[in-house]
DNA sequence: TCTTGACCTTATACCAAATATAACCTTTAT
DNA sequence: ATAAAGGTTATATTTGGTATAAGGTCAAGA
């Protein structure tokens, strides 16, 4: 019987010797004898049950857990926790797909934001369909501050984490103006809204924003909205347009990148039009 | 200025006052401001930075390179940073898909033991298409015992390291011997093989075994091989048939359930046949 | 004004699953 | 004989927190 020691056990299993002594003192997998030197010798034939060590590690299943399953040397108990595995890296995909989505969607953010024209920028914009979630804090931003913005995506965020949705970063949040008040210069808006993929949340949670022309305006001051907006409204009506749904405060890049401590924002002021 | 205590913030932000006093600690992320009383005081603002500390935590960045990062303020090693992580979620979303498979696998190796025929039984099955990833260990199983075949497995183990395979359970790995030895009945065999999905490995590095009808002996015991061969070599002339194909010697399960430290196996010796 | 309870502070220990180090012993090859 | 390689133990470090103890602060009610 060939007896091997511990770094033999090591290099032919793929494994690190300290993992091996370690394995050893919490009773996971130990040596099939000790020498009177105190070295432990390994038999090849183990090699079966660290690969299924491995293999559950490989699972994620925690050592305390295998060494119970082991121990218990039931193999329906065996069978259904690699049952519940198969149920948990199901889920771990769905939630790497999300993941990938987001990172996307916040590079894409980055990109949008070098890419930006300048601040005071009018111009028209042809833009696809949106979904977004929507929050109505019933409270009016454009009677509070900056402060206040802030705490609204707090609720936002509550209200994400109630609905069970993965925490978007807020990279594409802002608020939603009606027609009728944007068209009468009522500056009041009580609905925070985040852009969102269709494939990741219910369509039920969803609002669609048309696809369509917008007239925009980019800003790059969360205080300059008020009088951008009225440039924007004379903007539609100098190039004869008129406007044909909801005005839109996108904050396309929010970054805090300055040491102010708050969010660098830039924002697209946005609201569809038709020729009139 | 709204101030906030730690109290406050955490629950605004979904954190534990516990992780906001530890990124206090290391520097992560501090109050605005602390009382006189040593109490921490967040400024609502502050919540824009523990977003993207929030947003890069949740992408598996360590505390330590999020710091890092936002220390360098620097947008563009953000982004790459972003990159980097799309990579990763990549290559984790293709390791997650191959163990998923390997889970079915697995659990299809439980219950195929469950349902296999008793020890001794002869019997012809249709058997699909299948692919194998062979190594050549160049020494004859049959020369040696069960200690060998346990060495030679972990030579396969080594090729599949270096192959960059997944490192697959092995609940169905077996051996090849030539359809020329088997009908000499001369005991040759230096090939060892797992069964692998075509998805997931190269097919430059698999050998396709055909589908067809296999003459199949099930076994209990690695020593009673070479016994059974004969068993089924007989059948199959009985039967009037004619072998077609190499002989493979394959482990349907292969779970170390005793207390003998060796593994638990099960055969399924087999052997493609046409009518002669 | 006192007390109570909620909330804050720090320091310390704990968790998994290793990895790293120090201090020391054994084996093997030159 | 000596040195290198490899073995032993015990202890510390890592990461991203959570848990606990011992104590300080604050606001409300009696």
């Amino acid at each position: 019987m060939q007896q091997l020691t511990v770094g033999q056990m090591a290099k032919l299993n793929h494994i690190s010797e300290q993992t091996l002594r370690l394995y050893d003192r919490i009773g996971l997998f130990s040596p099939a004898h000790r020498g009177e030197n105190g070295y432990r010798y390994y038999d090849i034939k183990q090699s079966a049950l660290l690969d299924i060590i491995q293999y559950m590690k490989s699972l994620g299943i925690s050592l305390k857990d295998i060494k119970k399953q082991l121990e218990g040397r039931d193999l329906t108990m065996i069978e259904s926790a690699l049952r519940e595995k198969q149920r948990q890296t199901e889920e771990e995909i769905k939630r790497l797909k999300t993941q990938r989505r987001a990172l996307e969607r916040t590079i894409e953010s980055f990109s949008r934001y070098r890419s930006a024209p300048p601040d005071g920028t009018l111009q028209m914009e042809y833009i696809g369909q949106r979904q977004m979630y929507v929050v109505d804090t019933r409270v009016n931003f454009y009677d509070y501050d900056f402060e206040h913005y802030e705490n609204s995506l707090r609720r936002l965020q509550d209200s994400l984490v109630k609905d069970d949705l993965p925490q978007i970063y807020f990279c594409n949040a802002g608020t939603i103006l009606n027609r009728e008040n944007f068209l009468a210069c009522k500056f009041y808006s009580t609905r925070l809204f985040v852009f969102v993929d269709r494939e990741f949340v219910p369509e039920s949670l969803t609002t669609t924003v048309p696809a369509g022309n917008y007239a925009c305006i980019y800003c790059d001051d969360f205080y300059k909205e008020k009088a951008y907006i009225s440039r924007l409204r004379a903007y539609i009506n100098e190039i004869g347009y008129e406007v044909c749904g909801d005005y839109i405060c996108e904050s396309i890049a929010d970054i805090p990148v300055a040491k102010t401590d708050s969010r660098g924002m830039y924002l697209r002021l946005q609201v569809p039009v038709r020729f009139r």
